[in-house]
DNA sequence: TTTTAGCACTCTACTAGTGAGAGTGCTAAA
DNA sequence: TTTAGCACTCTCACTAGTAGAGTGCTAAAA
């Protein structure tokens, strides 16, 4: 694979930078005017074909303009785009919206979605923090009618899962409290499988409660993301690529289907915090997702709290700022989650 | 306002049904081959320009057959449609998914969605169900790191708020239990304005928590809609009507915007559960909604515990399915709200 | 060897024109 | 009140023709 000249590097990323700029095919005649390079339209020209035989431009039909592929897109993020940071005013603005908000997750999620898509004009993408290991915290049985008891399990970092649960026969909210602080005092801080070493000293009661938060916590362990957060996708809509409602199947796909993105972020995430990861077009494994690229990342704790964010927009998008609002975005929503979490 | 002939109706009815099912105009000749009518194609002719005349269908050009406008479909909805129910068939199957379920509604809305979803082929919502007055159930107060403590308050109806607070100065876990304790049996089934008339009688640190948890209640009994649940949007978008992006905008607003929703809800729907209220192309109020249809209903428990559902799809909708799915979903979800929360 | 000017060639997008077909609206008779 | 008949209108699909944009190639210049 040979490296290309600094020229075509240049043209490369003044074609991507065009398009994304007004979306559609750029002659050689554009580059040379709107950039002043010192070569004439032959020379582009030349150039152009060049990077097309390589693979990263392409052409709609024989008398069009060039236009990026997937390729050339994916050279451009990663050899091209500098690093740039979000300019310092918007990330005042960001964390300032982040600083009024009332400090708690069903606050924060949908403002970091809103600032993302708003911030990218993509469609955005937040996934609640979710514990990488279950740690029981505390449990509370609350008697709320009849047989019918409410069981409310905190685990370490202020996840509260809840769960009804029907009694053979009835217990008052005494004998409830009771099991509760014998169970709180017994599972304090452990884990399913260390929880799972005690279960036979208990009686058969609090066996059947541990059972119960036994499974959801082995629940909490396997399942990646919570809640998702969305927003942006009536915006992101309106861009041309979408006008083809077909093109748009995919975008709405990982918006809509849990499924579907749930496998997008598993596969093209790592489990470490920080990085921020480029996919466009699809990478050849979602044909789904043929027309869209997505900028993801993960945030919180490594190895305890976790969740992901991103923005999925049209391969036509501006990546730099994507990128660096994601980034942006990821770290903020860590600070808070370490804020609360940490130990 | 003159009474339609019977002929007229029927000839409205053949329309309006013929037209949902193939999205495209429909002609004299058509009626009378498909349905035997037995009269000629004239005769249909003058009945169809009358009924254009009183506003019932529309031409979308001279030699274009007719469709039905907004005032024809109500006319189709209040008075032609039969209160047919959905098939026994599908009834059994949608309740045993439910029954399948784990009982909780973390389980239920998303599943709720989907049966909606698919049944009708339209896009579903479903908000949890908000108590419509708060009432105190049980307050727990952990302790996570130093002077962070998480606050969780369960109301009436199983409904569980966390928030976390910032204490001056440390407190261990043993006075955080006997404060809790203390509240707990101070507010036991209160609503916010009752535990008001007690807040002096209380130390400083529980008179605090205290107002945060009236804070919270307070919050809980003017916001009208929860966690939106959404389903089967990818597909209702695959209808000819969105394949214009414009006409999808509506229907994405509705589906994506909160506010708008919930402006929406709260228009639509009276307070009480039961009834199911089909709403046309907006009903002149909003414009985005000219091309989509909703067919809304309330459920849970009235002046108790209430959330909404409905589906939202193209004006050309199959109004009898939609209706009678509605219907039974929320009457479903209504019992399975009042077999967990009644008292 | 690289760059450039010049020009033929290709393809799209737009415009106009044409004819078939669908469906109506009207009129006058049943 | 219903119907047959027919003129009229409008869309849709097809064909042609043209202007313009942009390339690809060739041969000369640097």
């Amino acid at each position: 694979m040979n490296e290309l000249t600094p020229r075509q590097q240049t043209i490369l990323g003044l074609v991507v930078r065009e398009y994304v700029k007004n979306a559609c095919p750029i002659s050689s005649r554009a580059l040379v005017e709107y950039y002043r390079l010192h070569v004439s339209t032959a020379t582009v020209r030349n150039e152009l074909s060049l990077l097309e035989e390589l693979g990263y431009l392409s052409h709609p039909h024989t008398s069009a303009g060039r236009v990026p592929t997937h390729k050339g897109y994916n050279h451009f993020v990663e050899r091209l785009l500098g690093e740039a940071e979000l300019p310092l005013q918007e990330r005042r603005t960001i964390a300032h919206q982040f600083h009024q908000a009332r400090p708690d997750f069903e606050q924060w999620m949908p403002l970091a979605a809103s600032v993302l898509a708003s911030t990218t004009s993509g469609a955005a993408l937040v996934t609640t923090p979710q514990a990488t290991q279950a740690h029981y915290k505390h449990l509370q049985l609350i008697s709320t009618q009849g047989r019918s008891v409410l069981l409310v399990l905190v685990l370490r970092g202020g996840l509260v899962k809840q769960q009804m649960l029907n009694l053979i026969e009835p217990l008052n909210q005494k004998s409830l409290n009771e099991a509760s602080d014998r169970l709180n005092q017994l599972c304090n801080e452990l884990t399913a499988v260390e929880i799972q070493a005690h279960v036979h000293e208990l009686p058969p009661f609090e066996t059947d409660v541990v059972n119960l938060v036994l499974d959801i916590m082995q629940r909490t362990d396997t399942h990646t993301a919570g809640t998702v957060y969305r927003d942006g996708l009536s915006e992101v809509l309106q861009q041309p690529e979408f006008a083809e409602v077909d093109t748009a199947q995919g975008l709405m796909r990982v918006m809509e289907e849990r499924s579907f993105l749930e496998a997008v972020l598993t596969d093209a995430l790592s489990p470490e915090t920080g990085s921020v990861r480029v996919l466009i077009g699809g990478e050849g494994r979602w044909d789904e997702l043929q027309a869209c690229s997505l900028v993801l990342a993960r945030y919180g704790v490594t190895d305890f709290v976790t969740g992901a964010l991103g923005i999925i927009g049209p391969t036509r998008m501006l990546y730099g700022r994507a990128i660096s609002t994601v980034r942006f975005v990821a770290e903020l929503l860590s600070d808070l989650v370490y804020d609360i979490y940490a130990e």
